[in-house]
RNA sequence: GGGCCUAUAGCUCAGUUGGUUUAGAGCAUUCCCCUGAUAAGGGAAAGGUCAGUGGUUCGAGUCCACUUAGGCCCA
């Protein structure tokens, strides 16, 4: 008989399956987007409509991927999936930054010993081979991660094209004469085999590296008694402590921390025994003097390093003036605190070089031997008997006050293993104040919208004080500066002429011809150096800088790509950008084209371990995009990708991401129970007009606008966990706690077709269209799979990404409707815990066991629940709520509502074998002795 | 060492221009219920000196300074 009953219930049901089975599924839901091109139907969908460009920043096709990179990658899929449900026409093209020291370096590496006998073309073929292979394999780690792009055409810098735009790039910042040849110190192998530069990562550095350590005098011409007392005559000096005695022939400036203190020493020089004064730190002083064996001094005074600037000095052996220079960068930790300044063998003496306008010279060859210039040292080697010398030397004029040996971490060549020097060479250079570009640029950082508002001032702050761009690279691995360099004068030769002609054989050949064609096949046979003449040419061997590639993509990319246009939208990368791609992207475009290539620039935060530390694979909390996709799915990934603030760091850990496939099944159940209950419901036939909706119904309604307002808000605003928690929200609390639980009654038990059935599936399949639509941005898969479950759709389109952002209807939101209904929720809530405390007291099991009373003194409340009183019992899913006027003497308080008095009975009635409620109608009808007068009626 | 940023319950987030007696949600935890969403669903309870210290103010999670921990970029 209770079998019988059961059978007359309308209890859900579906083929949607409660599991997800993510990692199965997916790759059969991308299979399918694959064979319907999808991307290219949605591009077809949005033909002529607003455009949003989101420019992909190109990740290095090196290794497997970071989840740091896929995070990225999702980010912007949320966005372009947003922006084209929005009705924008928003394609995204992925990119690639393919050439570049990462790569070669990683397949120099692979390569082993043999690397050193390989010629460029060979070193070259391997790389290009190496960035395909992991091209390959990162596109189908994106392409899993469920992101929506043209993965067949997306944009590489190694591609001819690409490679023709960046000398496009070049060429029109050489034409509006940014474009400047100088010397530069950079790391250089005098070994034989080598005789290059280094980068940073081919840098060895080596502890316990043997040097020699020098203190030198070197003698002022200035007078300090000004500053010290004391300290007048001609016997003052100012000394430093290098380890590199063979930088000393190129000294042109000491340098001094404007803050610190200095003070004047008189003291007896042990080696010269002359009476003498000297200029070091305040901090350094006891220390140095004990080092240098000298116990008797006095101090002369006490002055901040800022005085001493512009202060002469003479040389101890070159026929040279220098002077004393400030700077940030002078430590107490060794030393005495006045540094020997070389601009042409180091790299902060360089940058110091710049602010002071001093000469930067380099008297020492390609072989590491000292050059004419070096005057009587010239033809030494510089590390061997080049040191020596020059020590004997300073010895000799007596400006050397002590030498030791000591040992300390010095840089060797990754190669060959042999120490390293700090040399000047001729590089290329973007000038930044030519042209007031500096200024331009930083006005056009004020017209971009940066997010969050303080990467402005990072990224002024760096524009404002960085050094000119040098875009030369000695490396193999890259596109060449298209310059020719006249055999005869040395003179670079290089015009608009030959950076088109050059350009022009990029973009047919590629780069690679380069190196394989003779210089005439480049240039013009009449050619002739507009220096001296001269008829004979060899190619320029260096490369781009690989960030002035990818810095060119506004041009090669956006520039060139009919769907897409320039200025883009947006820029979306990782705080570090704003030094790297943003600022180089910048550069160019302003330089090139006057504007900034983005409108506006978002930054994330970077991925961190559960503890907030860096996530490295030494650590071994390194998580790659891989590794989670095989374990948690994607839609899982992109799910808790969104409930993060990424504007800050993100704690990411198996542990994390597992506690959010909870939220992802919440969520999934929730559509799993709007499909199980809508099998029989045709919106054609059955659909219930708003009029004649239940009260609560239109509550739902309401509160789905609400979701719709907030959710599209929070996409809008960029703030996707906004949107997680929205949706979150709504499926949990909103629905499955209270609007879902109490419709059970109403959906099973009801007669199939009555209207108070109907109404509610009316409500749940505009829920679930909306939901379905609004999560499908961030959970790609399972709202594809929802899709192709729900039987009737609003839209007659294959796959919800085709679909577009449902828009609030105001004639549902009733803001005292949702008052009133606030009041109800905390009722319900109330009455809640005392039946939580007839449970406690094993009185009742099931809610329906209970029948309550609900009293109160408060006129309106009395009113407000008089007006309820119908729907009170299916409200707290209770058999029955009275009403009461007096308050029973065991009646509790209500703690959410005010004077509310709730007494918890035990119904007395018999419960329905139908519907589980206890009602007095139970035994009514003859024909049906255990049921209900309204379950007899549903039966009809 | 310098510039920029972050810091609210175990986790993910709210907290409107400083102002309502006990700082809010959800998840996780513990306990309970249901067995007609069932490897589901419901309820209740517990959980926070808002990183720390000092200051401004009638009043500070909210403003200021410093400290600590961490991140990014430099050196």
């Amino acid at each position: 008989m209770v079998m019988e009953y059961k059978n007359t219930l309308n209890l859900p049901a579906t083929q949607f399956p409660m599991k997800a089975d993510l990692l199965k599924k997916e790759p059969e839901i991308q299979k399918k987007w694959e064979k319907d091109v999808l991307y290219e139907q949605v591009r077809k969908t949005r033909t002529g409509r607003e455009k949003y460009i989101l420019h992909d920043g190109p990740p290095y096709p090196t290794g497997e991927l970071h989840i740091g990179t896929g995070l990225n990658k999702i980010l912007k899929d949320f966005i372009v999936r947003f922006h084209t449900m929005q009705g924008y026409d928003a394609p995204y093209v992925p990119g690639w930054d393919c050439h570049g020291l990462p790569i070669e370096h990683r397949v120099m590496q692979e390569v082993g010993e043999e690397r050193k006998k390989l010629t460029k073309p060979e070193i070259r073929k391997k790389c290009k081979k190496y960035a395909e292979k992991f091209v390959k394999l990162q596109k189908a780690q994106f392409q899993a991660l469920g992101i929506m792009g043209d993965w067949e055409r997306p944009y590489l810098t190694f591609d001819p094209q690409y490679e023709a735009g960046i000398i496009e790039v070049f060429g029109k910042l050489v034409e509006k004469g940014y474009v400047y040849r100088s010397k530069k110190p950079v790391h250089w192998c005098p070994n034989e085999l080598g005789q290059t530069t280094l980068a940073e990562a081919e840098l060895d550095y080596r502890e316990e590296t043997p040097s020699p350590s020098i203190y030198v005098n070197f003698k002022l011409t200035d007078p300090i008694d000004n500053l010290f007392k004391g300290a007048d005559g001609n016997n003052s000096h100012i000394m430093i402590w290098t380890t590199t005695p063979w930088t000393l022939p190129a000294n042109v400036a000491i340098a001094v921390h404007p803050e610190h203190e200095y003070v004047a020493i008189r003291y007896d020089n042990p080696k010269t025994q002359k009476e003498e004064i000297t200029v070091l730190a305040d901090k350094r002083a006891e220390e140095v003097m004990s080092s240098l064996g000298i116990r008797n001094y006095t101090y002369l005074g006490k002055v901040q390093g800022s005085f001493l600037e512009g202060k002469k000095y003479r040389h101890p052996f070159m026929d040279r003036t220098g002077f004393i220079v400030l700077a940030g960068y002078v430590t107490l930790s060794d030393g005495t605190g006045c540094v020997h300044t070389a601009p042409g063998h180091g790299q902060e003496d360089y940058l110091t070089g710049i602010k002071y306008h001093l000469p930067m010279l380099s008297p020492v060859d390609e072989k590491g031997v000292f050059t004419k210039e070096a005057g009587e040292f010239a033809g030494l080697n510089i590390l061997k008997e080049g040191n020596d010398s020059i020590i004997k030397k300073l010895e000799t004029v007596g400006a050397l006050l002590d030498k030791k040996e000591i040992a300390h971490s010095y840089p060797h060549c990754w190669r060959c293993d042999d120490p390293v020097i700090f040399r000047a060479t001729e590089q290329w250079f973007v000038s930044l104040d030519y042209k007031d570009l500096r200024q331009r640029v930083l006005d056009e950082i004020k017209r971009t919208k940066w997010i969050p508002a303080w990467g402005e001032s990072r990224m002024a702050k760096m524009v404002a004080e960085r050094p000119d761009w040098c875009i030369s690279r000695q490396r193999s691995w890259g596109v060449p500066i298209p310059a020719f360099h006249c055999m005869d004068c040395r003179q670079a030769h290089i015009n608009t002429n030959t950076i088109d002609s050059v350009k022009d054989k990029f973009g047919k050949e590629g780069a690679d011809i380069w190196f394989y064609k003779d210089v005439s096949y480049f240039l013009p046979p009449d050619t002739k150096c507009t220096h001296c003449g001269g008829s004979q040419f060899q190619k320029e061997m260096d490369i781009f800088d690989v960030w002035f590639e990818s810095g060119s993509s506004h041009h090669a990319v956006l520039h060139k790509r009919n769907e897409l246009s320039y200025p883009a939208d947006l820029y979306l990368e990782g705080t570090d950008q704003h030094r790297g791609w943003f600022q180089l992207s910048l550069l160019p475009s302003v330089g090139a084209w006057d504007r900034a290539p983005f409108k506006s620039v978002l930054t994330h935060g970077f991925v961190v371990d559960e503890q907030g530390k860096k996530m490295s694979k030494s650590r071994g909390n390194f998580i790659s995009v891989e590794d989670a996709v095989k374990e948690f799915g994607a839609d899982v990934l992109r799910l808790w990708t969104s409930s993060l603030d990424y504007q800050n760091d993100m704690n990411v850990s198996r542990n994390l991401i597992v506690r959010c496939s909870d939220a992802y099944r919440r969520i999934r159940n929730t559509f799993r129970y709007l499909l199980s209950n809508l099998y029989d419901f045709d919106p054609k036939v059955n659909t219930v007009s708003y009029g004649e909706l239940l009260e609560i119904d239109k509550w739902a309604l309401h509160k789905t606008q609400e979701l719709i307002k907030n959710a599209t808000l929070g996409y809008e605003s960029l703030q996707f966990h906004r949107v997680f928690h929205a949706l979150y929200h709504f499926c949990t609390v909103e629905m499955s706690a209270f609007y879902l639980d109490i419709l059970k009654d109403r959906l099973y038990t009801f007669a199939k077709n009555s209207k108070e059935r109907r109404a509610a599936q009316t409500v749940m399949q505009y829920i679930l269209l909306n939901l379905v639509k609004l999560s499908a941005p961030v959970i790609v898969h399972t709202a594809e799979e929802v899709w192709s479950a729900i039987i009737h759709k609003d839209e007659a389109t294959p796959s919800v990404h085709l679909t577009t952002f449902p828009k609030c209807t105001s004639a549902w939101i009733d803001d005292s409707l949702n008052e009133r209904w606030e009041k109800i929720i905390n009722i319900r809530t109330d009455v809640a815990r005392e039946l939580e405390k007839m449970r406690a007291a094993k009185l009742i099991g099931n809610s329906l066991e209970a029948s309550v009373n609900l009293s109160t003194e408060n006129e309106d409340l009395w009113q407000f629940l008089k007006s309820y009183e119908k729907d009170l019992p299916m409200i707290c899913i209770v058999s029955e709520v009275k009403l009461e006027r007096n308050i029973a003497p065991k009646a509790v308080r209500g703690e959410l509502i005010e004077n509310l008095w709730i007494e918890g009975n035990v119904s007395q009635h018999k419960k329905c074998e139908r519907c589980w409620n206890f009602r007095e109608t139970v035994g009514y009808n003859q024909d049906h002795p255990t049921i209900c007068t309204r379950c007899v009626a549903a039966l009809q």
